[in-house]
DNA sequence: GTCTATATTCAGATAGAC
DNA sequence: GTCTATCTGAATATAGAC
């Protein structure tokens, strides 16, 4: 039980109520965390009653399930989806900047992604299943596509592409972590293009790629 | 007002109730978080009543930054304390290997050490200061120390050691997240030994260290 | 100094009117 | 279907006894 519009296709505007929650509750729980939100500002939030929050949504926890559910899919491989046509053409050094900074700029710029991640990882002790699901549709993907692409590119000599991609990944999560979520740009300083150029010349030796 | 031990240095015994409490506290806060952690389950784990626990912090908030300030001393530099001595000597790539596995190591087993980057991260939002003392006092002390390491090593021709250094770590500390925290092993399935040596093959490439 | 008992506020969840 | 009003439980913080 719950929404009753599985049951009536034909009533397409029955899931306005049920949205509005899901917005409601995205603002609420992405700045206050789970335990913190009340379900009170949730309904003002969303514009609807208490009651008619609780007849969408079972309780708390299912509403809280169903937004990181959601947010995840939003989510998805939203860093490749724009330009994967021509971001991963020509020179390895250059895709891999034009990929980095696109990291950083998605990251930095949605500052709602970055609260996303935070309230996972925040949570992943209580809603370890919800991690999972966040991983599964952000992390694996990007780790997954750069891999991919290390493979397309044997002149790299990656003897291991799938671990390289996430050790790259992996660093470029932990510098946005560091610099933005815990906002320690003083504490541990570092240009964004110092640490991509870095990075980068790490994957890319010259050996690799002689000069044509 | 909270701690009246300060105005009697000869009164050494009177600390006895504070350390039971930060004890208390610091299982009720890194297992439920901030918001959930109560303090009537504080003052039970500590064997004091409320009014004590009050008598001694001032509020929850108080309690809480006094908590993590004494977890952040207690684990700065941790995982160097204990064989700094000949850790760092031999080949680069074993004393890597050595520092790699030391920090997993760490990271895994202390799961005390990782709950309490979960809680700082979930609530970085909350308490911004407190992530920067977490920063200042673990990550940066390891950053440093491992750059201190590669400026030792011009052999390995790094031209940026301090971000190297930061790649290094942050690509562990990612692992440990993705693999520990986010409990996703199945999802990105990797080995440790896998990944660790992907991780120094990036650093100490063949050519930096010639056969002797 | 430490406890029992309590004041006060607020949360999640629901009954019943319309 | 949606709202007003409310129940129930629990949290922070404190007054007052010993």
């Amino acid at each position: 039980m719950g929404q009753k519009k599985d049951n009536d296709p034909n009533h397409k505007g029955a899931t306005d109520k049920a949205q509005a929650i899901l917005k409601g509750a995205m603002q609420e729980f992405l700045v206050h965390g789970y335990v913190a939100t009340s379900m009170e500002r949730v309904a003002a939030a969303a514009g609807v009653s208490k009651p008619t929050l609780y007849s969408h949504f079972q309780d708390k926890e299912s509403l809280f399930t169903a937004l990181v559910q959601r947010l995840a899919q939003e989510k998805h491989g939203a860093i490749f989806h724009s330009p994967d046509s021509y971001l991963f053409q020509g020179e390895p050094s250059l895709v891999l900047r034009h990929l980095a900074t696109l990291i950083l700029d998605h990251l930095k710029g949605e500052s709602q992604l970055l609260a996303f991640i935070r309230l996972i990882i925040g949570e992943s002790g209580r809603f370890p299943e919800l991690a999972r699901i966040m991983v599964r549709n952000i992390d694996k993907p990007m780790i997954e596509r750069l891999s991919q692409y290390f493979v397309s590119r044997p002149e790299l000599q990656l003897s291991d592409p799938k671990t390289t991609a996430q050790i790259f990944i992996g660093a470029l999560v932990h510098f946005v972590i560091i610099q933005e979520m815990l906002q320690s740009q003083d504490i541990l300083p570092m240009e964004r293009d110092r640490f991509i150029n870095n990075l980068i010349a790490l994957i890319v030796v010259d050996s690799a790629v002689p000069p044509k």
